[in-house]
DNA sequence: TTGTATGCGTTATCAT
DNA sequence: ATGATAACGCATACAA
């Protein structure tokens, strides 16, 4: 590899001069700097990032942590983040905590050895407290996953009003026996809470009790969802709807229910969440909460190298449309 | 951050005293060892990866480069990637090629600035021929995806025996009418080119004769599926049955013989490739060839590790079993 | 067994 | 407008 001496000797200009032109600073002669261009490129010379980032520089890479790649609603937001950042010359580190507390803090220790420019959270593992040193070292991005103060800034969709509009629609679809299922508990604080809370505005504004038996904590794959539908089989009375906290749990549901030959939507309607490709693969194919990934994943990453170039900048929360959409299985 | 001279100070001793601590390094006393550890620990001290990188150290990271990440074949490759390496303590850096030749070229150029110790190709847009002089600054590693000499270390799998055994399995079905989907182009060279062969192969041992009619090139995407069926009403000879590049384009041929009412297997049989979570989620639940991702990932980390630590390493190709997943589309 | 000095490639500081 | 030099944090050749 050349390095910028080579291009010094090569252009008979000094190592500074050449930084200069590589930087594009002022205070270097038109004819310097073509020199120093042609050497460049004769030598197809490129800095070397590693020496830029010793001298603490930015390093353009940017990390994301997500729980899990192969979560599809995952998958793409890191497809957007990463086609965004690339437009903008930044690379992508990806690291998956797999909603392991301590994974996710090594990662964030990337920030500290200055291996990253900033990382993106789409999920957060540990509390807040742990995480909050992190910052100074390096920015930290929420998207997707929030926290209850302005403490950093926030891609974020309004996942109370999800829920919300999801349970909604049931109600109009004239359904009274309503169950509900979640990622998180089915408690006032954590993960989902938003959306419980979109539930049971949902249900009160309708007038309808929430039964207790039919609402399902820590729900996530396709496997928990055929779970959820047998254990519904077994009940005396039977939900008439299921409002999933995942395409991939509605997923489950619908695809026990065929094994049970229980019809969709008229034994029992499903609603999504995410709308992944899945949504249209699936027979019926399914009503669900469109989450706008794509669109997450490119405000992220404009936000993100903002307050890469202006650290100082405020912290500001920002929120993207969250929308319904209705399919088969409603 | 604390750097190795404020761990020097604070213990009394030198740098290289510290840094031979840090490395393990014989030749130093017991005692010396103690306190350099004790004010390691009392300032929470990590060694600076930028810098040991600039004096040309290893990066202990690892670039993995995929077409899409949202492909779910990729996206649980990379995972099981990013698990192995995490165990051995290497990073993961992503980046997407998009099918893009550049791209590609452009994330081969961080073995060229020492930002990663080697790259796992998945996929290899370029002729072999622009790739190779990259291999002089790195460790460069097929994996999946594979040219035809042994060039470097390549995971792969005996794609033409993938294709083999579900044409074979098509024809010991009964049929005889048998379309052919692949990803690549129906030629002698490029993408595809081992499971033609398998194809070939399968369909001369069974004495039935291969309609060019029924080879569908460049196939991909569920779209693509939904536009092959339709195609496939349009004539009037119809295949009985359909083998598929991936299941992707299976799914969209399932998909759309739905609309159309027709039965599968009955009026189609129809076989994926992959073994995605789909081919579960398909109603009928889809026969395919399942390539062992996980295994895949773990042993081109385990080889990639292997040949950093001892780069004169011979290079060898390994293949991973393939098998055919009998399911209800056949 | 320990320490001093040097260099990795870059950019910032300070002269000129 | 240009250049010499120091510094980023680390590991190593060499000296002691």
């Amino acid at each position: 590899m050349a390095t910028i001496s080579d291009v010094a000797k090569l252009s008979g200009q000094s190592k500074t001069t050449v930084s200069r032109v590589i930087n594009n600073h002022p205070y270097v002669s038109e004819e310097k700097r073509e020199l120093v261009l042609k050497a460049m490129e004769e030598l197809g010379y490129t800095p070397n990032p590693t020496a830029r980032r010793l001298r603490g520089q930015l390093t353009t890479t940017i990390g994301v942590i997500v729980p899990r790649i192969v979560n599809p609603f995952f998958s793409y937001l890191v497809n957007s983040i990463e086609n965004a950042a690339y437009q903008r010359g930044y690379q992508v580190l990806i690291a998956q905590s797999n909603e392991d507390k301590e994974k996710e803090l090594a990662f964030l220790n990337l920030l500290k050895n200055k291996q990253v420019d900033g990382i993106i959270m789409t999920s957060i593992e540990n509390d807040w407290e742990i995480i909050e040193p992190y910052t100074k070292y390096g920015s930290i991005l929420l998207c997707n996953d929030y926290v209850n103060q302005e403490v950093a800034p926030m891609i974020r969709l309004d996942q109370t009003k999800g829920a919300y509009l999801g349970i909604k629609h049931l109600v109009e679809k004239g359904h009274q026996k309503i169950a509900y299922c979640t990622g998180g508990l089915f408690d006032a604080h954590g993960r989902g809470r938003d959306r419980n809370l979109g539930f049971q505005k949902a249900m009160q504004e309708a007038n309808v009790k929430i039964n207790p038996r039919w609402i399902f904590v820590d729900q996530h794959t396709i496997e928990d969802g055929k779970i959820v539908l047998k254990q519904i089989l077994e009940m005396d009375d039977r939900p008439t709807a299921i409002f999933t906290g995942s395409d991939e749990v509605a997923a489950g549901i619908i695809i026990e229910a065929k094994e049970h030959s229980l019809s969709i939507p008229q034994d029992l309607a499903v609603v999504g969440f995410d709308d992944q490709p899945i949504a249209e693969i699936l027979d019926p194919k399914l009503t669900t909460i469109r989450q706008p990934m794509d669109q997450m994943g490119e405000k992220s990453v404009k936000v993100m190298i903002e307050l890469l170039e202006n650290p100082k900048m405020p912290i500001k929360t920002y929120e993207l449309p969250i929308e319904l959409i209705v399919r088969q299985s409603t």
